[in-house]
Order: C-alpha cells, then sequence, then structure tokens
DNA sequence: TGTTAGCACTCGCATCGCTTGAGTGCTAAG
DNA sequence: CTTAGCACTCAAGCGATGCGAGTGCTAACA
C-alpha cells in the first residue's frame, strides 16, 4: 500500500504536532495547521488509513491519535527535516568543546554534556574502544605480593590500567626495564587487536630460535594483554529522564536507570552505531533492548580522520525533536573527530 | 525540658514506627504496641508535649505525627539500637568484597554496590583524596604539541592521570628519564602534600648552587605537582532513590540527582566525615546543603591502618532503617580498610 | 496529681454521579 | 472523492457525600 502526497503531508503534521505538545492529535486541529486545505472529516479518513497500517494509535477511543514506533521510524527514515544549527548554537557548542589541554576522557566528557544540554535530554559517550586504540607506550609498577600494575597509554592520551597476578615469579627490575622498552618500541603504532596478533606470530617464529629473553617477553606480554578493559560509557544528564513527561510512571524510569548503571546493552547498541557511519537512530522496541521502549537513541560515531574509534549520542523518550536533536549530535561527533584528530597527529 | 522514660520510649516507638510503615503514628498505634500499658488518651498528651518540643509534627489536624529532622537526630543520638549483623548479611557483604586481584578502584566501586544493594538506598564511596595518597611512581609520557602526560600511581595502587602543556622546551627523553628516575627515588614513600612541601623546601635550598640539572627538574617538578587532580566519587544504585516514596515529587528527585551529577557538596560532606572517626549521621538540611533536604547520610571513614584515606556511605531518605544501614555501612567501612591495609603493605 | 474514658470536632481521602468537551465513525448529500 | 451532520464514546474535572483516623478537651477516677 502506497502513501500518497497527502497522507505524507497529514502523518508528517501529527507526528511534529506530537513531538511539539506531547498530546494527542485531533482532526480538527490537523485539518487546522494544514496548508492543504481539507476538512475534519477528510483528515478523519486518512487518519483511519494510517492507523489500519500501523503508523498511528488512539490511546482511547475519544482521544487523537499518536505515533506508533513504526509511525516515528518512517516519520525520521522519510519526512524528518533536520534543522540547520544556527550561528549561536554552533559557538555554544564549540565554545563548550574547547579541548584546551584536556585529557581525552575529559574532553569526551564534555561531549556528553553538551550533548545532554543541547538536547535537554541524557548524553551518552562511548569512549574509544580499547582493543582498537592505537598503542603508544606501556609501563609497569610492581605491587605487593606478585601483583603487577600495568598502565597502557593510547595514542590519543587515554590511560587505562590493569592488575595482573603473576604465578611465578616476579621479573626483575632490570627485566622489567627490558620489557617496557622491548614493547614500547616493538608496538608502539598498533592497535591492541594488531598488538596480540603480533604477539602470537612472533611467538611462532621465536618457537625453534631459543631466544629466551625475547621468548620470556613475549609469555609475559600475552599475559598483560590477555583479557578486556572494559569500555568505558560516559553518561551525562541522566537526571534530564525526570523531565520527561512520558516516564512519570516509576517502572520506566526505574528501567532506565537500571539500563544506565548496568551499560553492558548501551554498550552494545554504542557499539553497533560506531561501526555504522553517521547519524544512527534507533527507536523504541526496535532497539531489541526492553529497557529502552518507549526510548529513541540518536547516535554518530566519531573518528580519527582515519578511523571510528567511538560513537556518541543522546537517549530520550521517542517523543523527542529529532530534527534539533540529530543536528547536535551530528555536529557535536564532527567537533569530538576533528579534536582527536588534531590530538594524534 | 527533660525527658522522662516515658517520653522517650513513646518517642523511640513513634519514630520506628513511621520508619517500618512509612505513615503518621496515631496515639491508638502507639498504645497498642507499648510495653507499658498506657491508653491512648495518655499517648496523646505526651505527644503533644513532643511536637511543642520540637521533636513531632502532624502533616495535619486529622493525621499522626512524625519525626522532624530534630526528632530523627534525637532518635539516632540517644535511641538508636545499631543491630548485629547476622552472620548471612556478614558473609554476603564479604563475599561481594572479595578484593581478588580487583584495581582498588573496582574495589571502591564493588564497596558502594554492596552499600546500595544491603540498604535498598544510594551508595558512595569518596576515593582515596589525592593529596593525602602516598606517592609511588610517576612516568611521563610525551604528546603531540608540547603536552606532556603525567602517570601517578600511589601506593594504594590508584593511577590518576594529568595533561601538562609547557610553554618552553619539551624536556628531551633522556632529560626526563633523569627528571623521572629523580621524582620516584626521591618522592616515592611521601604523600603528595608532602611531595609538594619537599619541592618547595629544596628550591629554597638550591637557590644558590646553581645546580642547573637538579634545579632545573624541581622547577619541572612543581609544575607536574601543581594543581588539583579532581577528587573521585563512585554513586551506585542511584535508581533507588526512585524506590523511596518520598522522594515521589519531580522537585526532590530532580534536586537529588543533580546533586549527584554535580558531586562538589557530596565530595564536601564525605571530606567532612573522613576526618572524623567512625560512623556519623548527617540529618536533612542539618547537612546544610539544601539538595540534601529530607534526606539522611550515614557515612564512615575508611583507612590504610594508620591514616584515614577516605569515607563512604548510604544517602537516602531521613526514613531510614538507620539501625541495619549503620551496621552496613561500618562493616563495609572496615572490610574496605583491611583490604587496602594488605594492599600497602 | 497523674491517668483514662468519652465525646465533639477536624480533615484527608475515596467514591459516586454529573457535566463537559474533544474526538471518533458512519452516513448521506454535494 | 469530499464534506457536513449527527449520534456515540470516553477521559477528565467538579462537587457532594460519607467514612475513618486522629485529635483536643473535659470530667471522672485512682
Amino acid at each position: 500500500m502506497e502513501l500518497n502526497e497527502r497522507s505524507l503531508s497529514i502523518l508528517d503534521a501529527i507526528v511534529e504536532g506530537h513531538i511539539a505538545s506531547g498530546e494527542p492529535m485531533g482532526s480538527r486541529t490537523i485539518a487546522k495547521r494544514q496548508k492543504l486545505q481539507l476538512s475534519p472529516a477528510t483528515v478523519r479518513n486518512v487518519m483511519a488509513d494510517l492507523e489500519e497500517m500501523g503508523y498511528l494509535v488512539s490511546p482511547h477511543t475519544s482521544a487523537g491519535r499518536i505515533p506508533t514506533d513504526k509511525g516515528y521510524r518512517f516519520y525520521v527514515d522519510t519526512l524528518l527535516q533536520v534543522r540547520n544549527l544556527s550561528q549561536d548554537e554552533r559557538s555554544k557548542i564549540e565554545a563548550q568543546c574547547r579541548t584546551g589541554n584536556l585529557r581525552t576522557q575529559e574532553m569526551l566528557q564534555q561531549a556528553g554534556r553538551i550533548l545532554s544540554d543541547m538536547s535537554n535530554h541524557t548524553g551518552i559517550v562511548l569512549a574509544p574502544r580499547f582493543v582498537s586504540t592505537v598503542f603508544r607506550h606501556i609501563e609497569f609498577v610492581p605491587l605487593s605480593q606478585g601483583r603487577l600494575l600495568v598502565i597502557f597509554v593510547s595514542k590519543s592520551g587515554v590511560v587505562q590500567n590493569k592488575i595482573i597476578e603473576l604465578d611465578g615469579a616476579l621479573p626483575t627490575t632490570q627485566e622489567l626495564q627490558h620489557i617496557t622498552n622491548y614493547l614500547n618500541e616493538e608496538l608502539s603504532g598498533l592497535t591492541i587487536q594488531e598488538v596480540r596478533a603480533k604477539i602470537v606470530d612472533q611467538m611462532k617464529q621465536e618457537k625453534n630460535l631459543y631466544n629466551k629473553m625475547v621468548s620470556g617477553a613475549l609469555n609475559f606480554s600475552q599475559e598483560v594483554f590477555r583479557g578486556d578493559i572494559e569500555d568505558d560509557v560516559i553518561i551525562e544528564g541522566a537526571a534530564n529522564i525526570l523531565n520527561q513527561p512520558e516516564f512519570s510512571d516509576r517502572d520506566s524510569m526505574k528501567r532506565l536507570f537500571n539500563a544506565f548503571e548496568q551499560k553492558s546493552n548501551l554498550i552494545h547498541l554504542l557499539d553497533k552505531s560506531q561501526q555504522a557511519q553517521g547519524v544512527q537512530i534507533y527507536i523504541g522496541s526496535q532497539s531489541e533492548y526492553q529497557e529502552f521502549e518507549g526510548c529513541s537513541l540518536i547516535t554518530a560515531n566519531y573518528t580519527n580522520g582515519t578511523q571510528s574509534l567511538g560513537s556518541l549520542g543522546v537517549i530520550g523518550p521517542s517523543r523527542m525533536e529529532y530534527s534539533q536533536v540529530v543536528a547536535v549530535v551530528d555536529y557535536t561527533a564532527q567537533l569530538v573527530s576533528r579534536a582527536l584528530e588534531l590530538e594524534s597527529e
């Protein structure tokens, strides 16, 4: 079934009207604000069709219509006109985004705050995924009881650390120094993924050489780079959830806040979006996670010029001003990309 | 005005009853549950007195009485019987608190989660204050554009980093190596505060020596240790706020969540409690911050055996089971202290 | 003098019935 | 195909009412 010009225009008016007012839209209201002069009755007929096709529902018999998830989906895919940010808004974002000599982590946090402020929803940022960051520097600090603190620095200046526990003897300070030098020289400039591959590769080659020093270092390195460092999600403005009338019932609020605390599902979604180009929009249950029922998630990936590093976005009720939020997310992602590009020169 | 035995007992019953049920307590209810057999009328008389003295209020004419902040204060100071944790609860906390080879940061986060879970409120942990941690190790990683990444490791294994921007020339790799060695040898084992003092001290001494190498290093070090690294607050279970009927209105929820996001006031309170010994209880507006109206904060400091490092606690509505929460906070602080004690051996 | 029973009074809250108005679907005429 | 008209539905607001929990006061009692 095709949607003709008129249906599109009416659907558009309903979605935008509902986004603006929060109320169900009635035929009269739509008929009034419509350019093409139509009577309420006609609008009602079209609305009935749209409801049948699953784009609209009415919350109860004598109320107007509101968009379904499918309706929103169609709207953002087909009807949405992304507005341009005003000069004012741009410079506001830029001013906030002054990287100065912020650490990358702080810069990303700042980005999250901007997303939250400018959208009035919740801003989220997936920090550069550890396994795909470019390795710059490694350092070891012996702790007590055979435990070794390993500090990684990525090319973009993100610091991560973990503790490894050694069954055997702790390397001597000197050995450690050698290993540190070796790793810093050999592995700098590779991503963690590549580092892992390289270690395995070299272990094969060295196998028969019996170069004790190197093979010891390799064994040790494998230990160091094994296992995951948890990925970091930055969430800013979660309290804005409380402003949204759609989340007035405790349950959905609780669900959302739990999702924020658990993070794992959020990471999964953001990760998916990191692998895509440009702005992605996930709507309600289509995002496959129950927690996000009634929510939309607007994300974009950011890069260092060549490679996608992470993603950022906004989460809020399905009824949000997509036009505004998409623009903000897009622009913020661009700024972050630019900052990281400079950073990693 | 003195409170006699009977008044105390009645106040106690009112506070505990209200904590348990959430409802205002009427004279009949109290008269029933009372050991000393009294008629409702007598109880009413006493209640009227207690109200006059500011320990109770009635939300409206025909409702029972609820405790005021002053009432709660009196209750926790005088009447509260801290219950002992059951073996079950203890081992539950211990099991969760398994330090394993967690990093200190993770261990503290875990503690926050326990506090939240066991109390059904929000758990907060003030990580060891940076300026009073014992310095173990420092490392420099040059970044692009004259910026230098400085990584600090404290004795307890907490990693902090910051970026400094150098106006002048970046030291050469070799100079940096020297400075690193110098700092690691000279300063290891001091707190950051002491480090700062020592640098200033040495600068005075070296002033006339024209030992270029050392004075260069000192100048540089001063730069490195200048300024603050923000203190870290871990907040777990913020969503539990949503379970509390007392925060059902949007406003107070919003206030609280904003306080969580801003953190600064929370840090201030926790810091105060870090300097005290044992369990502290702040009630409602007595905590001097408006955001925490209607809230109580129960905290305890933790140590590494010799020195107070930070503090942790639970924040929730004034109407909370103090008896339970105080026990949990106390025990968790003990466990964390013990873990850090081992750590820093 | 302190305690208690009794009683009148207050007030929040839930319930019920009513009205109102927004909105719909259907039908028949243009 | 569009539109006017009409009967119908239903949420929401409003006022009246009754109920019950709880109080304060007074007078009687130990």
